[in-house]
DNA sequence: CGATTTGTACGTTCACATTTT
DNA sequence: AAAAATGTGAACGTACAAATC
């Protein structure tokens, strides 16, 4: 029997304790997770402490800890030892970023698609290989991790970014996000744990939720995460991994500065961390940065998809990693996916060859230049760190909105824009922003009509 | 203090007591793990009892369970409630089947390659779509799931192979394998039980083993997989899904017959089962053939991958579903690979519209009846409920190898094949087998020269 | 068929580390 | 700086269920 009676005591979540039923733990996770789900418990809502509900529940300490634990995989809540257990920001929404047709006759600003209208030169290299007489030797099963010639095509590429590594530690993979599941799945288990920036890519985040990989969000400054601070999430719990993206980081936009590279890579080597570092935007990068891979030659696993500065719909990209990952990415790469078609790294491969790829990403950072300054027209890029070429902006919200009907708003007015609650890693948020794609939009006059209206709407009131 | 001393029992595993250090149980797994990974303990040793081992250790019994647990979800070893814990069969040694180079100069009848020779007829289509206007649009991030002009080619290819569904209920992913890891990722979690049949497609073992997901075996007979014994692995555990194979079940060769599909779809139903049916061999069935699918028309996904029947190179499968699975399908396709490239679901659909699939399906029938006819002058196939048009045979052998030391005889005399240990699915093998590709020797010559290799070996000694 | 062997699942206890006050 | 609040993780004890004899 509890000790206390507690009708009256106000405790944010009161579990019916008659509608317990063995077993305990799951029978009380899933009262929580039908709570969450259904809007009883909203999201940032701090949760009675464990002790508090099991003495309430009548049930022991232990009993609602393994409820909790439960929850927490699912990501709908996370703990703080010492603060407390919260809601996730984001239980129960989908927060994924996906070209699902929601957007029709939107002006496109929130999913980045970056300058489809240069997918014509890929569509020439396309025509030419069509017309090599190997070409049904392209459809066969072999060389699951990518043919040498094209994985010669891919070290070469790499290499432009200052991605310098043997044949024998790269491959080729079905684009940035299989890049990332052949990752977290060949190096890492359910129940492992990887630091993230406090924001970080949705799908991302998605993913290691479904794969119950526990993301650490560790904070950051000007220049991108903050070493003593991922020093100290070290000490505090035990990392396996740790994902970066410091070209271009999505959504904030800094680049990282060699100088910050250089002190976090020594601390992912002080820990042994694992670094996945995601370097589709290294195009927008200058051309003397180094990746923190360079500083982390034993465990590295370097992603450079080129769907951004190539070509999205060719789901190509490149991985490079340490020697000692070879075997596990390879079987990753055979138990996942089998093999990426060769054809289309044939089309990767041929458009770097012919230096197609090299002019379109010149004509790519000649039209970001172009629309960031049409942003600046509009709103001003309060940190000098960001990206100017940067294909979206991360624009502070002068005031509190509720995240999806700022969302819904928006699109009311014929405008498509992610808000930074689909970016949160846990954790409450006290700024609120939106991303906007500049590149995303048909054309320049679009994209200036785009701002317009987010200008009015954030300006109003 | 353990209340016995056992030094003198014949105890298979007597781990180092002084050894062990805290955490308990992980460093108990771990040394058990460098035992089976450095051969002290074989393949199917029968470990001590976990009460014995607590003894021995002087620790709970509940410890040493947590250790085997460690252990049995890596997949090295696997327990029967009052039989005992037994060393996995393949323990330690990678049974995943991929085009890795170890075959050169070898005969290839170990992979199984669908007559790669009419890959020139995919050329075509390729030279065809080539010329088309509307190729820089197949090159964007639309439609996650598959155009609709794609998923309505998939469609009609399903539906000629009596699988009919709507249109919102498929979707195009990146060849088979993508589907398995999709559907695993999406509608599974770590730890959940999946029935398989006791021999089952390496690959697939693999991956559940590389997800934490368990397989479940359950026996068969001539027909396949056996209700009853499905019926009684439900009741002793919680299984979510089952697998199955049923065209030409890979590796046993057997087409499931209706009767035997109906009784098992019974048996999915009344147990809830999220059943996943293999048909990548669709295309060897008799016409009027149900997939079982069609029996379970709650929970079901249908994957048709078109590696086999079309061309593997393309990495191009369909999956059908249950609408109640289409939002997490989705939402796992964004998640795992943002979409399938539409170029290669362009030439799959053009393939399907322009009649080259068929053309090429029917080719592949000859084709195979022909090599069959052959391989029946060299051996017997005793199950006449095998499929007579299989790409494989499963060839059962006179006496017992070292599995591994087999293949490597066999590599030897310059034939590569799989033993029967690689499908295997926990549980010691009483007959062994090996699977003989019949379709992947690049003539008829070749194939002949390699059943000679093979029948001399067999019969020798 | 009943007793024994053997693995499984759940809830409990307790020492500890971090955060907050 | 000490005390209190709060979550974490390991190990344990017990009831139970399946397989074997």
């Amino acid at each position: 029997m509890p000790v206390n009676s507690f009708e009256n005591y106000p405790m944010t979540w009161k579990p019916d304790r008659r509608s317990l039923t063995s077993p305990l733990y799951a029978s009380l996770a899933s009262m929580l997770e039908y709570d969450i789900l259904n809007g009883f418990l909203a999201p940032n809502t701090k949760l009675p402490p464990q002790r508090e509900l099991a003495d309430f529940l009548d049930i022991n300490l232990s009993t609602v800890t393994r409820a909790f634990k439960l929850c927490e995989a699912k990501g709908l809540i996370y703990a703080i030892t010492g603060s407390g257990t919260f809601v996730a920001p984001n239980a129960g929404s989908e927060i994924f970023i996906a070209d699902i047709d929601t957007s029709k006759g939107c002006i496109e600003m929130g999913l980045i698609k970056a300058f489809d209208a240069l997918n014509i030169h890929v569509a020439e290299v396309i025509r030419d290989i069509a017309e090599k007489n190997y070409l049904d030797k392209l459809l066969d099963y072999g060389y699951p991790i990518g043919a040498p010639y094209h994985r010669m095509a891919a070290k070469q590429w790499m290499a432009r970014f200052n991605m310098e590594t043997s044949l024998d530690n790269i491959a080729i993979t079905s684009g940035g996000q299989n890049s990332f599941t052949l990752v977290l799945i060949s190096l890492f288990k359910p129940g492992d744990k990887i630091a993230v920036d406090a924001y970080t890519y949705p799908n991302f985040i998605e993913l290691a939720n479904m794969l119950n990989i526990q993301l650490v969000p560790v904070g950051g400054d000007a220049m991108g995460m903050l070493p003593q601070q991922l020093e100290a999430v070290c000490r505090a719990t035990n990392l396996k991994g740790i994902y970066l993206n410091p070209s271009c980081n999505n959504p904030t936009a800094v680049t990282m500065p060699m100088s910050r590279r250089e002190e976090l890579a020594q601390v992912i080597r002080d820990n042994g961390l694992i670094l996945m570092e995601d370097d589709i935007y290294s195009f927008l990068c200058p051309s003397d940065y180094l990746p923190i891979s360079h500083f982390v030659p034993e465990k590295f696993v370097y992603m450079h998809s080129i769907s951004k500065a190539l070509a999205s719909g060719l789901r190509v990209a490149f991985i490079a990693y340490a020697r000692g990952f070879a075997d596990a990415i390879t079987r990753g790469i055979c138990n996942i996916n089998i093999k990426t078609s060769a054809l289309n790294s044939e089309i990767a491969a041929e458009l770097i060859n012919n230096g197609a790829a090299e002019a379109i990403i010149t004509k790519k950072l000649a039209l970001s230049r172009e629309r960031n300054q049409i942003y600046r027209q509009y709103f001003s890029i309060e940190n000098p760190l960001e990206n100017p070429l940067s294909l979206y902006r991360w624009l502070r919200l002068p005031r509190r909105y509720h995240p999806k009907l700022l969302e819904e708003a928006l699109m009311k007015r014929g405008l498509r824009l992610f808000h930074s609650y689909r970016f949160i890693v846990k954790r409450e948020e006290s700024t609120q922003f939106v991303r906007v794609a500049l590149s995303s939009a048909t054309d320049v006059k679009e994209l200036e009509r785009g701002l317009i209206i987010l200008k009015d709407f954030s300006t109003e009131k």
